[in-house]
DNA sequence: TATTGTTATACTCTATAACTATA
DNA sequence: TATAGTTATAGAGTATAACAATA
């Protein structure tokens, strides 16, 4: 009764994400940028969000950590916030002209990281490691009850 | 010159590795460690090491940052640090008998953690996702100075 | 009262620089 | 002087709880 227990893949990702993410940070952080701005950024650009609290959520985060980011990029020039004229409890976030700058260079960086990650990949091993991944969120975020809870 | 984009990889594995990473987190914590325990407590049993150093870079971690952690197991009686007699430069680490215990914990806890991650997938995937993340993690570890760098 | 967002505070992990101890 | 490790300090990212503003 014990399988044999395979390669922890846990211990994998968490390793192999440790280094990609931080190379990753690096090349953001290169452009003037980091992680968590440029989530927020592509939620802004790629989702009309409602409120704030979507884009936390697409995000991965609190809304108070939300709130940290965007008064750090507030400060920076990169986002304004208004209220919403038909909710005013609304704040209605927009990037600035800066802001679109600066997504536009993240975004290349993101890119040239892409690229470098791809190399020596086949695109079946892409599409694989999209299903894997997707797959584990999956098992991940469900409910461990048990498979019929 | 503008290849189809294909779908970000970087950011897919950002993402799945932040919600995939904090169940691990959270699986670790409810059995009473944390990541960085854990991976400290394998390194000590598998590995034999020379020096914290060795251990810190197995880790994936500077020494001040392993120090950090190893005087928080040693306030919780995890582990016992003591001079190597023949160079008293060297702090020699081991686990006390609690530190195994909650070592055995740990790993049970983790590979409950694997077998969830590993739901829905088949041998062949995992097979490929170990070889696309050591792929990566080569790729990224590269000087990108260029082919013949 | 419910919803939206902010502020205050704190925790974890990490790092760099300066320091002590040993060789 | 070089090596091993620690201490002091700081910074990024995150979270929870209490709060203010709006509906």
């Amino acid at each position: 009764m014990d399988s044999p227990p395979s390669p922890p893949i846990g211990l994998a990702l968490s390793r192999a994400a440790k280094i990609v993410g931080r190379a990753f940070d690096e090349c953001l952080s290169a452009a003037g940028g980091s992680l968590p701005t440029w989530l927020i950024m592509i939620s802004l650009k790629t989702h009309r969000l409602g409120n704030q609290r979507e884009l936390a959520a697409a995000v991965g985060i609190e809304g108070a950590t939300l709130t940290h980011h965007l008064n750090a990029m507030e400060t920076k020039g990169l986002v304004t916030r208004r209220r919403d004229p038909a909710n005013r409890r609304i704040h209605v976030v927009e990037l600035t002209d800066e802001g679109e700058r600066l997504f536009h260079r993240l975004r290349a960086a993101a890119q040239a990281h892409d690229e470098r990650l791809r190399t020596g990949l086949t695109p079946a091993d892409l599409t694989t490691l999209t299903h894997v991944l997707t797959q584990m969120t999956h098992n991940v975020a469900a409910d461990d009850g048990g498979p019929d809870a």
